[in-house]
Formats: structure tokens, C-alpha cells, sequence
DNA sequence: GACAAACTGTAACACATGTTACCTTCCGCT
DNA sequence: AGCGGAAGGTAACATGTGTTACAGTTTGTC
């Protein structure tokens, strides 16, 4: 845990540009500040939420899952982003349909779902904060779709190590195929195959475990 | 152009168990009617927004397309429906990423983008009512992903065909197998192909021009 | 009735992706 | 050093989807 002083520093950092002054004072305020590990399941398909994540450090994977359990990545959430799934699960008292996965090591501060309401009426910057985030995510799905509906595998491969290089800040990524296989929804083998010519094409470069992705053109 | 009174009856009956009577008579006050033939683009990609469109009757196709021209049906609009893509287009003034397109005679209320803020902080009906829209757009295009990812085009065809059928109203259908390969972004020989095998298995019966659509299990 | 256009059926083939099986290489452990 | 497991390479094959080409049927129009 944090001492609270840190805490109003860490907040002030990351949003003094984003809420109001008066409206960081209620988050210090009424808000639960939790620091959760690496690949730690913060939320599964079916939970219930009655808290709203807000993100302060370290990343998040969105899964969507079947019935069958074959799983797809669709985005991930970083500093500043809340999860849109949980506005409405808190408001509408609905199940998740998503899992959310640490990345890396990960601080949040949860806001109980009475606030979320209230300040909507008083904070203008808490109104536009959660409008822009639904936007974000919606063109995030929208994004997820273009992928699977346009994009043939290696492009979709390509995307996914640019992207994972973008949201942890490095193009040398530390994972194996199997990984990326199971983010893709795809098999072992076929992510091998691709890897292969993505690597002939220069897009990228990699041995066991690492991968070194290039700037590219999709 | 409808009458005053006519319009206000139309929007009484649809939506008032949605939005409280202060509420209704500001739409009725600042809301613009129109009324709008099948089969026309109500917004096309790229398009700026000013005004924030609520679904009155009828329903609307939201469209995804890229750059070579692919398209991909997204989900339908339907009463009661507003565009959420619209809420963020007006709001950050950002340029639309889909087209949306009559499907049927349709009727709208045309919003101003400054009375949404303004209403956000005034009712608590109208805060619900663009919180669930949001919520539900992020569901269809997560439900649209599904599709993509998990199911393949026999199902995707079957599914498209029921939505179609619950939008419309009647399970006999009149549209082509060309059309559904323009929506599916799929090719009109693949959904021939498979058009005949959901027959055989008892799915559908077509002519044509005209498709039965029988409940099944997906 | 003749004709053109739209709609559907079908075959043959190309290509992307998934599956299975087995092999090699690398790494950590004892 | 030897072992076992994890990671990756490769081949052979199965399947799903897209493409091209052409034929048959229906519909509307003159």
C-alpha cells in the first residue's frame, strides 16, 4: 500500500491534465488504491462489478473468450484508461463478458459505482473523461474487427507485436509463439510458419523466447 | 414534415418510459424531425457530425469498410437506438470511422451537440439513456467479433440471417445471395455454396429473391 | 415471343489456415 | 555429463474460403 501523499502524487502526475482539481481531491478521497501483479486475472467472464478500475501505471489485456474456451486478445488498456465494460457493468448491474489481465505490474485506483453517477453531474472533465473512454474502446473493438475481418494472419501477427511493443514501451519483446498463438485465437504452428516469413521480409527478427520487432508497413 | 402534435405523440409513445417529461419537451423544444427513404446513406466515413440523431422508427445498417473497398456489416440501429459512434464524433469533434445506412423507412430526431452536454448534467434519464447506448454499441461490436473470430461463414451467414429477420420483423426475407456476400464481405459463390447446405440441413428454404429463415440452433 | 439482365447452381482450382506428427535445439536441473 | 521439458522447424495432409468460368433459370421489357 501506499502512504497517501504518494498516492496525491501519482494521481496528480498522471491526470491534473485530465480532472479538475476539486474532482482529484474526491478521487483521493473515495477511491481504493490497489497495486496488482503481473498476469493476474482482475476480472473473469461472469463476474460481477461494483467497483470502476481506474488505471495509473502498467497495462491491461481485454480477452474475449467462447464457450469452447478458444480465446482472443482484443485490446489493452493503459495509464489514463478505464474499463468501459465495468461503467456499464456497475450502472446496469451486468455480468462481465470480457477477462482483464495484468500485463505487467499494474496500480489502480477503484471507484465505488454511487460516485461515478454523482460526479458525472458535477465534473465536467469526469463527463468528457467517460465519453472519450467509451469512444476509445468502441474504436478499439472496431479496430479488433477490421483486423479479423480484413487482415489475413501474418498482418494480423504484425500487428499484434507492434502494437505489444507499443503498449510496453520496447521492440524486443520477450514471448514465444504459443503465446501469440493464443492471443490470436490460431495455432502453434501456423504463428511458426508466418514468423518465418515475417522474418524473411525483414518485419522482424527472433530467437527463442525474443522477439525483435521492425517498423514496417502493414 | 410532420405536425407538432404528431411528432410529439410518436415520441410520447417511444419513448416515455425512457426519458422523464421535462426531458421529452426539450426534444420536442431543440430536436429537428426528419424522415428518411430506405437505402440511404445517413452518414458515410469521413463525414463530420453536428447533430446527434435518435431513432424514432425504422431501423439503420452501420457499415465498416477499408480502404480497398471491403465492407462488413456491423449491427443494426433500431428505435430507441441512437448512433453512440455519433455521441464522440459530435462531442470531439472527430470525423465518423463507419457509414450508416437506411434499411428501411426511417424516422429521426435530430439533436444539437451542445443540448447533450448540457441535458448530461440535467437528466438523470438522459445520462442512462447515452451510458446504455454506448454500452450496448460496445456489446453488438464485441458480438461482431465473436463472429469473426469464433464462427465460421455457414454460421455467420445463419446468424446474419436471423438478426436480419428480428430487425425486419418477418422471417421471409427478400434479398439476394449477392447481398449477403456484400455484407459478410464474403463472395457471392461462398454464400451460394452454403446457402444450399443450410437448406438441406433444414436451416432455411429460399427462391429466389426470398429467403424463410426457420429458428435453429447456431 | 425475343432479348437482356439479374439471380442462382456447379465445377475446378488456388490459397490460407488448421491439424497431426515427429524432429531438433536450447535451457535448467541434478 | 545426462536428463527432461519447453521452444521452435518442418512435412504432409485436411478443411474452409475465395476465384474464375460458364450454364441454367427467372424476370421484366420491348
Amino acid at each position: 500500500m501506499l502512504k497517501d501523499n504518494q498516492l496525491e502524487v501519482l494521481l496528480h502526475e498522471k491526470f491534473q491534465y485530465v480532472f479538475e482539481a476539486d474532482l482529484l481531491k474526491e478521487i483521493l478521497k473515495y477511491g481504493t488504491f490497489r497495486e496488482i501483479e503481473p498476469d493476474k486475472t482482475l476480472m473473469d467472464i461472469g463476474d460481477s462489478i461494483s467497483q470502476m478500475p481506474l488505471l495509473i501505471s502498467g497495462s491491461i489485456k481485454i480477452i474475449r473468450e467462447d464457450k469452447s474456451g478458444n480465446e482472443l486478445l482484443l485490446y489493452y488498456l493503459e495509464v489514463g484508461d478505464t474499463c468501459a465494460m465495468t461503467i456499464n457493468c456497475t450502472m446496469g448491474k451486468k455480468k462481465s463478458e470480457i477477462r482483464a489481465v495484468t500485463e505487467e505490474l499494474t496500480k489502480l485506483i477503484f471507484i465505488p459505482v454511487h460516485k461515478m453517477d454523482e460526479w458525472l453531474v458535477k465534473f465536467q472533465t469526469w463527463r468528457t473523461f467517460i465519453l472519450d473512454s467509451y469512444n476509445t474502446r468502441l474504436m478499439e473493438a472496431i479496430d479488433a474487427i477490421d483486423n479479423l475481418a480484413f487482415h489475413n494472419m501474418e498482418q494480423r501477427i504484425y500487428k499484434y507485436l507492434w502494437d505489444k511493443a507499443l503498449v510496453t514501451g520496447t521492440q524486443v519483446l520477450r514471448l514465444t509463439h504459443a503465446q501469440i498463438a493464443n492471443d490470436l485465437n490460431s495455432s502453434r504452428v501456423v504463428i511458426s510458419r508466418l514468423m518465418k516469413k515475417l522474418e524473411k521480409d525483414g518485419k522482424i527478427k527472433y530467437d527463442r523466447n525474443q522477439i525483435e520487432v521492425k517498423k514496417a508497413e502493414i
